[in-house]
DNA sequence: ATCGCTTTTTGATTTAGATCAAAAGAAAGC
DNA sequence: GCTTTCTTTTGATCTAAATCAAAAAGCGAT
């Protein structure tokens, strides 16, 4: 019995392609809609996915996966319950994809594969932890900072306003910030 | 096999007594610390504990857990890395714990516990991202508002400072929300 | 009761970032 | 090319909440 690992999606996918579709999205795309069940576990082979919800009318992004990332309605997939988050490709998107059923049988035939679940889900809260402290302890320039210092090439690849609430400020703050930084 | 219920953890221990250590907690004592793999699954019996953690000399309460709630270094027990948070008990605590080892067997004799450390992850994530969004979505008395819809009890039993950080708000704030809303 | 210590409240001031509004730049379509 | 639409920047103003500082209230112990 093979270890599946979450984070080697296309090996596996190359080995057992029953067990992944590969979907393609068009850029601007809305893949998923928040209310209803998250369908499917995503994998980016190419291009870029972000999820984000609405709130009084502002679109908050929460999350953008590209190459070799995973994505998918986190509050929903797992669970089964309605997802939050819309789902849309920021660009011309092809993606590896398994549904719960399908993730079932993995489950089933790759029993570690639901410990991966799990650990999936708990690297994904020590990040959403991360955010939350650095959205409520750090200005906006020291977000912005540590943004660019790890995500830099999200800039060339997004508008700056996804990017602006990504990071818990708004357009014109950001792009003040930008401003002042060169 | 039985089926084994994270919410119901009282019922098993008092089956399965091998299963589960009892432990007791002074006031004021510390139960875990920052920077050590946290040792412990517990379900409160009787008492109250909270998890903090620090920053720029500042403690931020991430959470607190009341009789039948369970807590845990959750960044850590499930993952076996290093915690960030402290623990300790508001109150004399009694509780029920496993360790991570005790846990690995129970998921060994019950399938089905391993999923419900995913389904546990993924509560977990879910409450943390309405915490993230009530921080930063709505006014800090907005959020003593809500905080007092659901878990007034806690403001009988917790200091007000503790109260304050986990609101995301300070302490001076938090008191002139309360001085006038009555 | 009183002393010491912790917790909470009150007051005055400051500030980061939001909001509102409009101009400037870029990209897309005809 | 020019027009329309979307994105980003710049400017002026406002405000929620932080910070700094000190007084008041509670509380436990002797």
């Amino acid at each position: 019995m093979e270890k599946i690992d979450f984070l080697n999606i296309e090996e596996i996918a190359e080995k057992q392609p029953e067990l992944f579709a590969i979907d393609h999205f068009k850029k601007g795309e809305t893949i998923e809609r928040a209310g209803v069940i998250s369908k499917k576990l995503y994998f980016i082979k190419e291009g870029l996915i972000r999820t984000y919800y609405n709130i009084d009318g502002k679109d908050i992004t929460c999350y953008f996966a590209r190459e070799k990332e995973p994505i998918t309605g986190i509050d929903s997939f797992f669970s089964q319950t309605p997802t939050m988050y819309h789902m849309e490709a920021l660009e011309n998107t092809t993606t590896y994809s398994v549904s719960n059923q399908q993730l079932e049988r993995l489950y089933e035939n790759h029993p570690s594969m639901e410990r991966k679940g799990r650990l999936f889900m708990t690297a994904s809260y020590i990040q959403l932890v991360e955010r939350f402290n650095s959205v409520i302890f750090k200005t906006a320039e020291e977000r912005y900072t540590t943004f660019i210092e790890s995500e830099a090439d999200l800039l060339l690849r997004v508008p700056l306003g996804q990017i602006a609430s990504y990071l818990g400020m708004t357009q014109e703050t950001l792009s003040r910030i930008r401003a002042k930084k060169q």
